[in-house]
RNA sequence: GGUCCUUUAGCCAAGUGGUAAGGCAACAGACUGCAACUCUGUCACCAUCGGUUCAAAUCCGAUAGGGACCUCCA
């Protein structure tokens, strides 16, 4: 497997820290509000690649958290009076839900960091007490100038980032780079800790979930989108690496944003878009389809041309595969598990830093295959059952949710009386007897 | 101002030194009772300029365009 990482910036070849295991953990959503199509890229991306580790042989651990503690979900909650964690649920149940409809699986392990607050606050104490962060008025701050490797996710330097840094209000920071660890509040949601009541910094929260969920201080994967680079995967990076001296992860991987017809989404250009509306308009094997069409790192142009295109391809997919189930239930030829060679290329494909488009290739060279074999009068039993296998295979590596094609007594019938009226020249019954089969999803 | 990414046909894209994969769309045929599906074919001076090389989309330099990040952000 190759990979690439935002630490070195080139693509290397992936060596977990146990030989057959894989530790993974992508930063999920803070919920506050529905997810929307930019939420679902990592999730797509992360699934894919925890389908691809376990194709090749690893057993992999996957965590993905959920930020259930952040200053829009208090304002949400004071807005409506309600708990702030019921804000959250709320919308964890509904991100929950989107992910499922683009057929991603949930991780193992979701942490929350309302769930977390004790080992939060105490990796915040083990800070202090090192004398890498500094308590000011009930406010707790990384203290930057106590570190030196600052830099390595953003490869920024220390001075060019103090001179982009914007001016803060609070100015008790030591410096304008320090970040907050903890912040002191009684408005909303808070909780007791020995520097404050209060809320943890976003940055601390990663960090102690991942040594939570996985008892390691390094871990092999870490991914999130690309604008997470700086400041918050700086930020966690710095924070374990005073401490224990890691990077936290070996392998840092970044997704591109998605664009809403060359603008990046925000709320301000009212260009938001909810995955629940582009599953619902366009499908849900669809849209991850049009995720994954485009490579992982770049970003991803989301317009009426680019959906389409996605649309058209993955129907092509689904077409050629329904027939070939078709057509061979209609024989009574039973699957096998023969897998054809174009499956190992196929795999080579996605080792490659998840070449999708490239795997994509050779998913339109089989069904060109089978379009083809199916034309034939007299078909290639045992070539079309290893089509099937292997075409269901990448599928499945790919995380596609396909509909399995059994075929009952009804269908045979219909199909029999098809052809009879076919055959007969009875058009107008057989293009009744073709409506219901296709109604009934097998032509 | 700093750091970085990117530029291949109408669109999405593969390719990382030996002379342009694939898909979508379009067009033309074939197949078909009609339609859908499918098959066959057509469709690229690889942003520009310069350099290195026997050989460059691929390496180096410059220019131009697009974009990201620099404590809200997936």
């Amino acid at each position: 497997m190759k990979l690439y990482n935002s630490i070195s910036k080139k693509i290397e070849e992936f060596i977990p820290i146990n030989p057959n295991e894989v530790t993974m953990y992508f930063c999920g959503p803070t919920t506050y509000n529905y997810a929307h199509i930019g939420n679902a890229r990592p999730a797509v991306i992360a699934d894919l690649l925890f389908n691809v580790l376990t194709e090749i042989g690893y057993n992999v651990k996957y965590a993905s958290n959920y930020t259930d503690i952040d200053d829009r979900i208090v304002a949400k909650a004071l807005e409506q009076n309600k708990d702030a964690l019921e804000i959250s649920q709320f919308y964890i149940d509904a991100y929950v839900k989107d992910l499922k409809s683009l057929k991603v699986k949930k991780p193992q392990f979701t942490p929350k960091v309302s769930d977390t607050m004790d080992k939060i606050i105490h990796f915040i104490e083990e800070l202090i007490a090192k004398g890498y962060a500094y308590e000011i008025g009930g406010d707790v701050y990384f203290d930057i100038d106590k570190v030196e490797n600052y830099g390595i996710i953003s490869h920024q330097k220390k001075e060019e980032l103090i001179v982009g840094a914007r001016i803060e209000e609070n100015s008790d920071k030591r410096n304008p780079m320090d970040f907050a660890l903890w912040k002191k509040t009684t408005t909303g949601k808070n909780w007791a800790s020995p520097f404050s009541s209060g809320r943890p910094g976003w940055h601390s929260e990663c960090v102690v979930m991942i040594q939570d969920v996985f008892k390691s201080n390094l871990i092999d994967i870490h991914g999130g989108g690309s604008d997470l680079k700086f400041p918050h995967h700086e930020n966690e990076v710095i924070q374990c690496s005073a401490l224990h001296n890691t990077t936290l992860a070996n392998y840092w991987v970044h997704n591109g944003m998605i664009k809403v017809d060359g603008a990046k989404m925000s709320k301000s250009l009212g260009n938001v878009l909810f995955i629940s509306d582009l599953v619902e308009k366009y499908g849900g094997n669809q849209m991850r389809w049009f995720i994954l069409s485009s490579p992982y790192r770049l970003e991803l142009i989301l317009n009426e041309e680019t959906l389409n295109n996605a649309v058209n391809e993955f129907n092509k997919v689904q077409i050629a595969r329904r027939q070939l189930k078709v057509k061979l239930r209609l024989n009574h030829i039973e699957k096998n598990n023969v897998l054809n060679e174009l499956y190992s290329k196929f795999l080579n494909e996605l080792q490659n830093d998840l070449n999708v488009a490239s795997a994509n290739t050779v998913i339109f060279e089989l069904i060109k295959k089978i379009n083809q074999e199916l034309r034939k009068k007299e078909f290639d039993i045992p070539l079309l059952q290893s089509y099937e296998y292997t075409l269901d295979k990448m599928l499945l590596v790919l995380g596609y949710e396909m509909e399995e094609i059994e075929l009952d007594k009804v269908d045979f019938e219909l199909f029999k009386a098809w052809e009879n009226s076919k055959a007969n020249k009875e058009f107008e019954v057989a293009d009744l007897l073709r409506n219901r089969l296709i109604q009934r999803g097998r032509l």
